[in-house]
DNA sequence: ATCGTTATTGCGAATAATTATCAGTGACGT
DNA sequence: ACGTCACTGATAATTATTCGCAATAACGAT
């Protein structure tokens, strides 16, 4: 779980606005979180930031790798506080809801394809789209929204 | 790839803009367009196209499956005709330059991830992202930027 | 602790990409 | 050839995000 201190390491001086925002990362229920919903969690909180502010925040936070930025289907962009190991996604294009997992296997392909194309790899993005359980067969979504499952393959992550 | 029939078996109307897009896609020798891309190479050519147009009909597209978009990095979409089966991408981190490959590895590893999760699966996006050969060479992207090397695991495509 | 420098913030305006509105036009079945 | 209705073009509207700038607050030096 990233710190204050990692703040500093990162050469951001240790603001308030920044605090908070690094909170909210850490305690929301939601893991994925648009600007736009860390921005109206501080409001509900009865704090003072600029949407801007937030924005330029996480923003920030990319950089320093404290967050991971995804681009989900539709364009806008989500965070998600970078606190366990790497993992890909799979998003109900129903529900909207995320499971994350980690396969050894199509890690070790992604090498693989990369060797034999020559690169050097250094990043890759992999997300599913596809209906879950729930929302197949009641049209209720029933992930627990609180704590994602994450599926690791036999040989544990990456 | 895509014919003129295909328009009409979407149910869509064979008009002349809807004609000309599609035949710049086919023909253009840039494989990934933004929307933007197309309406300047339409105003290029002297067509009298407006760009809202261009958005509906690549959406339009994508609905009838003639196109497929993505979201690289940055959020804005790209279009790619959808004449080859499906592939992957990856992209040089240093001069933009895309490979496609598709690997049955891969695809089958997706699936079965899928199941797990009890999701039935409808789409991916998987891009890697690295430096290439030339890049980390010569500084020089070496690709030849009309014609993409597809890379095909064993066992051919999906 | 106080002070000064400089990064940071908040606000509102600006931009970029895309979508909606709507009156006029053109494709297609009859 | 005709009428209907999907389609188009121009423009306004939206959405997501960034910019510009004056006011503010961290943090090191005094």
């Amino acid at each position: 779980m990233p710190s204050n201190s990692d703040l500093k390491k990162a050469g951001l001086k240790t603001t308030l606005p920044r605090l908070k925002i690094l909170r909210i990362l850490e305690n929301s229920s939601v893991r994925h979180m648009t600007a736009e919903d860390v921005y109206k969690t501080l409001l509900d909180s009865g704090e003072e930031i600029g949407l801007a502010t937030v924005y330029r925040v996480l923003t920030q936070f990319e950089t320093a790798r404290l967050v991971i930025r995804h681009n989900f289907e539709g364009g806008r962009s989500v965070f998600e506080l970078n606190d366990e190991g790497h993992h890909d996604h799979i998003v109900c294009s129903e529900c909207g809801e995320v499971f994350e997992f980690c396969d050894r296997t199509i890690e070790e392909r992604q090498r693989w394809v990369s060797d034999q194309a020559g690169f050097v790899l250094d990043g890759h993005s992999l997300y599913l789209y596809g209906a879950c359980e729930g929302m197949r067969k009641s049209g209720k979504c029933s992930i627990n929204k609180r704590k994602l499952p994450t599926i690791l393959s036999k040989a544990g992550r990456d």
